[in-house]
DNA sequence: GCCGTTTTCGGCCCGACTGTTTTCAGTCG
């Protein structure tokens, strides 16, 4: 159904290349949204053919493509405009419009075209566009393809995960696990690493039952000790074969920054201890009289000749030591399910509450809460809390932060909710002093309990506002506001970096999945690898305190 | 193409921003 959403968004771009009529192009956009605002799996086709913004017209496409799997107009319209055409304007700042007039003015057949066009300066010829574009679309064009050659973290674990599962079943196959930066928590990966323990004999069989697997395609090379292929979705994967002797060595020096690795050895070396006898990492490091250090943590050699790595490592964050799940969006403004089924999800996830946090009113796009919805919504929160549901369950907000650092809610209406994520949706450019100041002033408001995703980026496709880190940081902390760790893979946010810094300041800081349904409840694991390759203790991270403690903690960033 | 307590034709979410213009079109969230 994903490939359905994506085929009318086409639909629609490719009818406004043709200048087709803007309120027909409008209709089945948002007939593709009602279809991704809306949970699927648990429509039937009548169901689907019924939701608001699907009428007749875009029914009839969508009854097609579940009959078929394609739709004939979609293929009639690439006739016309080539494929490679419709690709450009997945450039940002480019919309159909502009490049119809890159195609129809200037021949521009594809990205490739367009990137010659800008360099030889047409582009900034062409009526309609100039210098400031041309430079724009060159940013574009660099920014889509570092995009084309990394990939989200959740994108590549499935996979990855997907393939362990069919692996690991196939005969002599003694372990296969995920290491390199998807172990590692990195922000995005360029590729999956794979490490799989068998004995040297079995490896050319295996290798052959590996490229026979549905879910293997392209395969670039293969030797005695690795293969490299990739996944129908196009990551490039590398499978190491290693014998049980040497696994637990390979195995770490896959799973760290090798300066790190290579400082292990020389460590082990000057203890005379023997590596290839460790029977897994956490033996290795036993040998050598050190705390096992996480894969997390092994990208600077440095933390090995930390005084403190015994306390750091064994206080360190962990998905098991997380109670409460905050800053999650339901049906009330654009989420896919309602509170009860989020709360019944976060329960039987093992979290003890819950934090509802819809738009708030400025949000007109994502269905942001009136105060007479907010109003409805609190009532239904209390009634389910009545109800008794097995959970704790908060009445928050993410309430957007104004260009002038305001909230958009009245004080009265703000001292109605248990919490308040403060975000900023909208104005991401001004100057790093006017959005500084902007986001000090939310911080500085008493109803302000988590600063949301506090710089605004989006991985692989927007870089974040520019504001003065120290400042934000020296305002939370003494205003004793949290500020966000965004577990959403497209966005991590704060970076480690920064929740480091912000850690080492004696900041709180939340992990939050920002979830839009119930599936997305489980992002969670991806904001607890960046608090991990922080450093961060469980005890400074807001949702890992027990409902007690939690609830004390969220006052006092009140006062 | 979709929709409806002003309704079966005529209007459609909307405000902000950007870069191009010289008053606005295109894009985005």
């Amino acid at each position: 159904m994903e490939a359905l959403v994506s085929v009318l968004f086409d639909i629609a771009t490719l009818l406004e290349m043709l200048d087709e009529n803007p309120f027909k192009i409008r209709a089945i956009q948002s007939a593709a949204r009602a279809l991704e605002d809306a949970d699927l799996t648990a429509l039937g086709l009548e169901e689907i053919l019924a939701l608001p913004g699907v009428g007749k017209g875009t029914g009839e496409l969508i009854a097609e493509f579940h009959e078929t799997g394609s739709i004939r107009q979609y293929h009639e319209l690439l006739q016309r405009i080539p494929e490679s055409v419709l690709e450009v304007t997945r450039l940002r700042g480019l919309g159909a419009k502009k490049v119809r007039v890159l195609w129809q003015e200037l021949g521009i057949l594809s990205i490739a075209d367009l990137h010659a066009a800008c360099e030889s300066g047409r582009v900034a010829a062409q009526k309609g566009f100039g210098a400031k574009t041309q430079t724009n679309i060159l940013e574009a064009i660099a920014q889509y393809r570092t995009a084309e050659s990394r990939f989200h973290l959740h994108r590549a674990t499935r996979e990855a995960e997907r393939l362990c599962k069919q692996i690991r079943p196939l005969a002599g196959v003694q372990g296969v696990e995920i290491c390199g930066g998807l172990r590692c928590g990195e922000e995005t990966v360029s590729h999956i690493e794979l490490w799989l323990c068998c004995l040297p004999e079995d490896v050319p069989r295996l290798q052959t039952e590996i490229a026979n697997l549905p879910e293997i395609s392209h395969i670039t090379t293969h030797n005695a000790v690795s293969m490299q292929f990739s996944t129908p979705s196009g990551i490039p994967t590398t499978i190491e074969f290693s014998p049980r002797s040497a696994f637990s060595l390979r195995f770490h020096a896959l799973s760290s920054d090798e300066h790190f690795h290579a400082a292990l050895l020389q460590y082990c070396l000057s203890k005379n201890v023997a590596t290839l006898s460790a029977e897994s990492e956490e033996d290795l490091y036993r040998q050598v009289g050190l705390p096992y250090i996480p894969p997390e943590l092994r990208s600077n050699p440095d933390v090995l000749l930390r005084s403190d790595i015994h306390a750091a490592v064994t206080n360190l964050v962990d998905i098991s030591h997380l109670r409460g799940t905050l800053h999650v969006h339901t049906t009330w403004s654009d989420g896919k399910h309602s509170v009860r089924q989020m709360a019944e999800r976060a329960r039987a996830l093992g979290y003890e509450y819950i934090a509802i946090c819809d738009h708030s009113k400025t949000a007109v796009y994502a269905n942001g809460l009136t105060e007479e919805r907010v109003k409805r919504q609190h009532e239904e929160i209390d009634a389910l809390n009545a109800e008794n549901v097995g959970i704790h369950i908060l009445k928050g907000i993410e309430s957007d932060i104004l260009s002038d650092g305001a909230l958009d809610y009245s004080d009265a209406v703000l001292e109605t909710f248990d919490m308040v994520v403060a975000s900023v949706h909208t104005a991401f450019t001004m100057t790093p002093e006017a959005m500084t100041a902007r986001l000090m002033r939310a911080l500085q408001h008493p109803a302000t309990t988590i600063l949301g995703h506090p710089t605004g980026r989006l991985l692989l496709k927007r870089k974040g506002y520019t504001f003065d880190i120290n400042a934000i940081l020296e305002t939370a902390l003494k205003h004793k506001k949290i500020i966000e760790i965004n577990a959403n893979p497209h966005r991590l946010d704060f970076s480690a970096e920064n929740a480091a810094k912000a850690h080492r300041m004696g900041i709180t800081l939340s992990i939050n999945t920002d979830a839009h349904n119930c599936d997305d409840l489980e992002l969670m694991r991806y904001g607890v690898l960046v608090a991990r390759r922080a450093g961060i203790r469980s005890d400074a991270i807001l949702n890992s305190l027990g409902w007690e403690e939690f609830r004390e903690r969220i006052q006092q960033s009140r006062s």
